[in-house]
DNA sequence: CAATCAACCTGGGTGC
DNA sequence: TGCACCCAGGTTGATT
């Protein structure tokens, strides 16, 4: 389930690789994933070079010449992949752009929950990315952490989680970082102490900065823009890792449910 | 206003 | 082998 690092790596791949094709046609399979619909976003941007791909919270932006932007978000199994024309069809594949050079850009989706859409202009941009809290590798410092911890009395999962407070971090690096930190999921956000809060920001921002040197992690259905999985779960701690022993060594690790979604820590360490 | 929860989808896994 | 069932989780929108 693409987070920031596994967002952030596609965003560096494909503007390091698909800045300057001009979009040849728009194809879709799954019409309800393109908005506002296939035919406007096909007059938008056909004839249109790609100028630059930008990323804020899990959101990636293309830019077009003609000052279009594309805005795609994966959800939990879209994918982005660059292909030549003649590669085989992808699994899932539902939405085509052509591209100069026999190139394609596809979007690819097992369960249809990711959009493409498209957005007339920087100003309409700002307006939809505003409500996204700070940038955890960028704009976020320890006291803006300290305050949006301070808040409220949620679970610091689900405060870690919530991208009008933090954006970016999602279920895998959420899990990874309380268990960095010695924090127990459960506890509310504005009971962790000013201590804890130091290791958990210090935590958040080492797991994320190992996500991106390992180019995401590829538990489920990540995949880069080359179809290649990331490594990051090959280093996780916690994740998926219920029953088995807490890598500091004491006990089990345990899996419950907050806010309905997979939790897994150590009770032991975690407190 | 904050918190909770179903809905959106479909592949993959489980149990019978 | 077949089939009913359940589960995964990012986000939205309705409800409490």
């Amino acid at each position: 389930m693409p987070e920031l690092p596994e967002v952030e790596t596609i965003r560096k791949d494909l503007e390091k690789f698909i800045v300057g094709y001009k979009v040849l046609d728009v194809e879709t399979n799954s019409s309800k994933q393109i908005q506002p619909s296939l035919a406007i976003v096909k007059k938008a941007i056909v004839g249109m070079t790609i100028k630059k791909v930008q990323r804020r919270a899990k959101i990636l932006q293309i830019f077009f010449s003609n000052g279009s932007i594309i805005i795609i978000h994966l959800k939990l199994t879209g994918r982005l992949l660059f292909r030549n024309k003649k590669d085989p069809a992808d699994l899932y594949q539902h939405i085509t752009l052509s591209l100069s050079g026999d190139k394609e850009l596809r979007f690819a989706d097992a369960r249809k929950f990711g959009w493409f859409k498209l957005i007339k202009d920087e100003k309409d941009l700002k307006e939809l990315l505003k409500k996204f809290g700070p940038e955890p590798l960028s704009d976020l410092n320890l006291p803006i952490f300290q305050k949006i911890l301070s808040t409220s009395s949620r679970p610091i999962k689900i405060i870690l989680m919530d991208q009008e407070k933090i954006s970016g971090v999602g279920n895998i690096y959420a899990n990874e970082a309380l268990f960095m930190a010695g924090i127990n999921p459960q506890r509310p956000a504005n009971k962790i102490t000013k201590k804890e809060t130091e290791k958990l920001y210090q935590s958040l921002e080492k797991v994320l900065q190992l996500g991106l040197r390992y180019r995401g992690a590829s538990d489920n259905d990540y995949l880069d823009i080359f179809g290649h999985k990331g490594s990051y779960q090959e280093h996780f701690l916690v994740y998926g890792r219920q029953g088995k022993p807490c890598p500091n060594g004491v006990g089990l690790i345990k899996r419950i449910k907050i806010g309905g979604r997979g939790t897994f820590y150590c009770p032991q360490c975690q407190k």
